[in-house]
DNA sequence: ATTGACTTTAGACTTAACTCTAAGGTTTAT
DNA sequence: ATAAACCTTAGAGTTAAGTCTAAAGTCAAT
């Protein structure tokens, strides 16, 4: 229980984003540090710094901060409504996760596609491109929708 | 081997984005339509298309276009010297997109702690947010540098 | 008691990735 | 032969997410 507190300079330097983004990410309702100094500096708690890994692990995989301060928002109240409403939102997003994951596999296997599939050989390929190794792969993944 | 070939305004139907967009993709180096009609219309093949499917599936998975570009201008080319760069330059993406995954997993087991811990008793929990299920799950990760 | 390394705010600036507007040429359907 | 639905370009505008600047207050060490 040792209360940690940061000012902005260290949260910023242990989670290395400036100290800039921290103050946008306050202005943005995503982050406020749990008191001020006297002198109004920001102190920031552990909790605070678990939000901060929240928010930068969210953004590296694709949510906009928009999203992720809905997800920072969302609340289970007593009142069984509000658990019934944060279920559906965060269940919509698992499935937008589950959809990404797809996708990077796709990519790490182009990747890798272009990697052994053109260099792998005694002889490198004459000419070979990452949509050739793609094509060799499966198919491009476009949305099919009803359009002709 | 029908030559596709489509127009704009097709292409971009079938991929669900702008033509707009499409343009913007050419006038960055990321997409060209194999030819043109003789009114200058631009006219896409069935490479233009996967190309296409190619950047939309990167840039979900957080490739940026400049990035982009990069993955679409490799070329093994006859030299063994260019085998040797692009298979780095690939391997350090896989790196990449590894990493990413693993936010990913990491961001979904958040989601689904959220939603089960917080709604899947008979009562549901008096308070309860995304942050208080994560810290029952694993700790966050932040950069952990020699910085003190 | 002053230097240097912090912190504060407000507001201007930047970059990526579109998105829109205007002014015009082309194709297709009637 | 003319309207509707396409397409062209150039260039301006927008949004998200920072990033930078200036002018000033604070804290720790000499």
């Amino acid at each position: 229980m040792n209360q940690v507190t940061l000012k902005i300079g260290e949260l910023a330097k242990l989670a290395q984003v400036s100290q800039d983004t921290l103050r946008f990410y306050e202005k943005h309702g995503l982050l406020k540090p749990h008191l001020r100094s006297d002198a109004g500096y920001r102190l920031y708690s552990e909790a605070d710094v678990q939000r901060v890994s929240f928010i930068l692990s969210a953004k590296r995989v694709g949510f906009t901060l928009n999203e992720i301060a809905e997800l920072l928002a969302l609340e289970v109240t007593k009142d069984e409504k509000s658990c019934e409403d944060v279920k559906r939102f965060v269940d919509a997003k698992v499935v937008t996760v589950e959809q990404r994951i797809r996708d990077m596999r796709r990519i790490k296997k182009s990747l890798q596609a272009l990697s052994e599939a053109c260099c792998g050989g005694a002889e490198p390929a004459t000419q070979c491109t990452i949509l050739e190794a793609l094509n060799t792969e499966g198919p491009g993944v476009l949305p099919h929708s009803g359009a002709r």
